[in-house]
RNA sequence: GCUCCCAUCGUCUAGCGGUCCAGGACGUCGGCCUCUCACGCCGAAAACACGGGUUCGAUUCCCGUUGGGAGUACCA
């Protein structure tokens, strides 16, 4: 057997999300355990949504949890470039390649006639949805000239009408998808570059993936895959689909209901080997029932055969006693220490606390009174925190909007955040001496403490985030309908903070 | 709607036809230890979704129902 090769390709949009470790420790110990190799790919081939500050902080952020990948965009390797931007051409080419052998063709039809074509198919009831073949009709030398023409079209793969296609899971075994369920699509957008699914094959072929470990949400999308790995009669790479991480509610793990960012484990104090060790041990078990193992123990005895199927609810809890088991057995007194210090208690961090504490400090000891809150993950709020400040059902809102607001911030800096709590304050008309006050409780646990958007800024946005959620629950948190007609006049707002920054 | 995936305690799971009136862990509740707390230890409550098959025998295999999830984009 040749070698075995997997990867892990994360898109650069967004925070690094704990979903892309646990998909990355997967591919990470099946490579190890099998003798190959492990390559880390960015999948940065959306131009509207990628950015380089994503790229670096999810690089970053995996780098903090020891998964350490052989090649990849930062260590280079024998099949870079490993960003899919640097890449154009070659999918450029290869959808050129599909076109010549009429595995494709240009489709020019506007977002209006598909948007249309959409509602109809809908309304029809049938049950199938998808592009209708609309611009297959066009002769080779029309399309030819209409594209010369310079007229805007994208490139879209063509399948079959009829049968079913075998996807063969390395766990499920064959699952068997109507053709008619699997959409004409887009290959090569009108900017140029190309979607998920060319450049994914294209580059799993040319970067000798052997074994795609990745989410069961791209289980549908498979059969697009396999028909293009047959359009260009490479051999595929064996696909296994592992289970979703979820929320409590069962629904997809997300970051409206959880806090779903690496960093926000990382700034609370979980130690990258607990996160490792817990993420492995959801979906996965070690032999023997062992509860707490480190990366290594777990990749040399990784056998996928173990994965469970069922979508596991990431519990905090759970993951919480793991990092105590790692901290008070696996981790020395010494090494403790230098984990504290690289964690918040250092020069720079104390830096910048003592400069917003002097003020209000007592002794040097009050520090830890005055401070506290910044090294807490959640905080205890006290009881009857947010009394005599507002409504709840008020307060739940102003919670949700601020939150709402400061997602979608690009950066994470003082002004930027101050900024979104005026306007916020102006929105529902009040005086910031009036709106503030909940903030200062939701944030930092106490009615009066250090000044609050310094304060944000130094947690970090995960933690902010989560601390804000936290308040909206203690209030009593904020209905469907209610966050729905909420949502609905954020608008303004939502569009000012995007720009922010 | 349509297609696909999944289904053991509240949660994560062990179990791959008899060893299971189902084992471990988190959490919860008792107790022990102890200068408090924590650690540690002991114990308790807590599950094979339902209905059909197959089989001498189903938690384990097959089918259906129900439930949950995902997909259905010029996002990945």
């Amino acid at each position: 057997m040749s070698e075995v090769r997997t990867r892990v390709a994360p898109s650069p949009t967004g925070d690094p999300h704990v979903g892309t470790a646990y998909v990355a420790l997967f591919n990470y110990c099946f490579a190890r355990v099998h003798g190959g190799k492990f390559i880390l790919r960015i999948e940065d081939t959306d131009q509207k949504r990628s950015t380089e500050a994503s790229e670096r902080a999810i690089l970053d952020a995996l780098r903090w949890t020891g998964l350490q990948w052989d090649e990849g965009p930062d260590v280079g390797g024998p099949h870079g470039p490993y960003r899919q931007s640097e890449r154009s051409e070659l999918y450029r080419e290869h959808a050129r390649q599909l076109l010549d052998t009429g595995h494709a063709f240009r489709c020019f039809c506007t977002a209006e006639r598909l948007g249309e074509l959409r509602k109809q198919q809908i309304a029809d009831g049938s049950g199938l949805l998808g592009y209708d073949g609309h611009c297959m009709g066009l002769s080779a030398d029309e399309a030819q000239r209409r594209a010369d023409a310079g007229e805007a079209h994208v490139v879209r793969l063509i399948v079959p009408r009829e049968g079913a296609c075998r996807v063969d899971d390395m766990l499920r075994g064959p699952i068997e998808i109507p053709w008619t369920q699997v959409d004409m699509q887009v290959l090569l957008k009108s900017d140029g570059l190309p979607t998920y699914h060319l450049a994914n094959v294209v580059d799993d072929h040319h970067m000798g993936i052997s074994h795609v470990l990745r989410g069961e949400e791209w289980i549908n999308s498979a059969p697009k895959h396999l028909r293009l790995y047959e359009a260009f009669g490479w051999e595929p790479p064996v696909l296994c689909h592992l289970p979703l991480l979820r929320n409590p509610d069962q629904s997809k793990l997300s970051k409206r209901k959880n806090p779903t960012g690496i960093l926000w484990y990382r700034d609370m104090g979980i130690v990258p080997e607990a996160l490792l060790n817990y993420l492995g041990s959801i979906a996965w078990s070690m032999p023997g029932e062992v509860e707490v193992f480190s990366l290594d123990e777990m990749a040399a005895v990784f056998d996928a055969s173990r994965i469970s199927l069922g979508g596991p609810i990431f519990d905090l809890e759970k993951l919480t006693w793991i990092n105590r088991k790692w901290l008070r057995e696996r981790i020395d007194d010494a090494d403790l220490v230098e984990r504290l210090i690289a964690w918040k208690l250092n020069r720079d961090f104390l830096a910048q606390v003592a400069a917003l504490a002097r003020t209000r400090l007592d002794t040097l000891g009050s520090l830890a009174d005055i401070a506290g809150f910044l090294a807490m993950g959640r905080l205890p709020l006290p009881d009857g925190a947010f009394e005599g400040m507002a409504e709840p059902g008020e307060l739940a809102e102003w919670f949700v909007m601020v939150e709402e607001q400061l997602n979608v911030l690009p950066g994470w800096d003082k002004d930027a955040i101050e900024a979104v709590l005026r306007r916020s304050a102006e929105h529902v008309d009040q005086k910031l001496k009036k709106f503030l006050p909940p903030f200062y409780m939701a944030v930092t646990g106490k009615k009066a403490s250090l000044p609050l958007f310094d304060a944000m800024e130094l947690l970090g946005r995960d933690i902010v985030r989560d601390r804000l959620r936290q308040a909206t629950d203690a209030v009593g948190g904020l209905g469907n309908k209610k966050r729905k007609s909420l949502m609905a006049g954020l608008t303004p707002l939502l569009d000012q903070a995007a720009q922010a920054g």
